[in-house]
DNA sequence: GTATTATATACTGGTTTTTCTATATAGTGA
DNA sequence: TCACTATATAGAAAAACCAGTATATAATAC
């Protein structure tokens, strides 16, 4: 079952992978999979700086990952929509099987910190 | 069902994902999803410069998504496990959900070149 | 040997991301 | 009005990333 994605749709996909692709957005995305959080409570929970924390919720809305209401001072953010779920659940499911050992993942011949060993020895 | 992500796979699923968000990388793998494919094919496939394609490939191999072997002067580049398999299909099926109508994909009220239109107006 | 092909690597300039510090805004309560 | 809290935004330095040019390597064919 050989899945073929679109062309167009090839850059709205890697936009949203590329921004999930950092600790901390991903973090929060999963935490906001539990129900709609404030700034504080996300800043908390993973002790982020506030200004850290604002700036990945904003990358995060303009990419049309979260979305949030405003009430009084407090912003609630929560998840926008299903897409990001189902990437949420896929990671999940990914974990399991290596977690299980039915899977398991090399991260290549190369030490991530001296960058050695390459093809052409 | 809630699916939680623990901390060390967060690590690991960032760096995947981030690696994967980049069009040509993630239109390779799609690529090497039909089968094992040369430098050189990749290259023509998607009309990318010689350099550029090995340099993606490399990326993509330090990370433990490629795999390759070498036959003569040719180097057949193939997908290194079955988590990046899960992803593309995951990737298809939201393609699928999103061409369907069934879900829609809102990118926010931001304009991507100006940026204008923040929160606080 | 030389030429050719396939691919990797080095290097470099430009752009984007990230993280931090500092500041602005706006709501709330005394 | 004056704090105080919650959050957004600005700006700047450092790091990472990207695309391009040039070069190296290594196999093959002549």
């Amino acid at each position: 079952m050989t899945a073929t994605i679109s062309t167009e749709f090839i850059q709205t996909a890697a936009r949203i992978l590329k921004t999930l692709g950092h600790p901390d957005r991903l973090k929060i995305v999963e935490f906001l999979e539990h129900g709609e959080r404030t700034v504080g409570q996300i800043q908390r929970e993973f002790d982020l700086l506030q200004p850290v924390t604002s700036q990945h919720l904003k990358v995060l809305y303009e990419r049309g990952i979260v979305t949030f209401r405003q009430e009084g001072t407090r912003y609630y953010y929560s998840l926008a929509n299903n897409f990001i779920i189902k990437i949420l659940d896929c990671m999940a499911e990914v974990q399991e099987k290596l977690d299980s050992g039915e899977w398991d993942f090399d991260f290549g011949v190369v030490d991530q910190e001296t960058g050695e060993e390459r093809i052409h020895s």
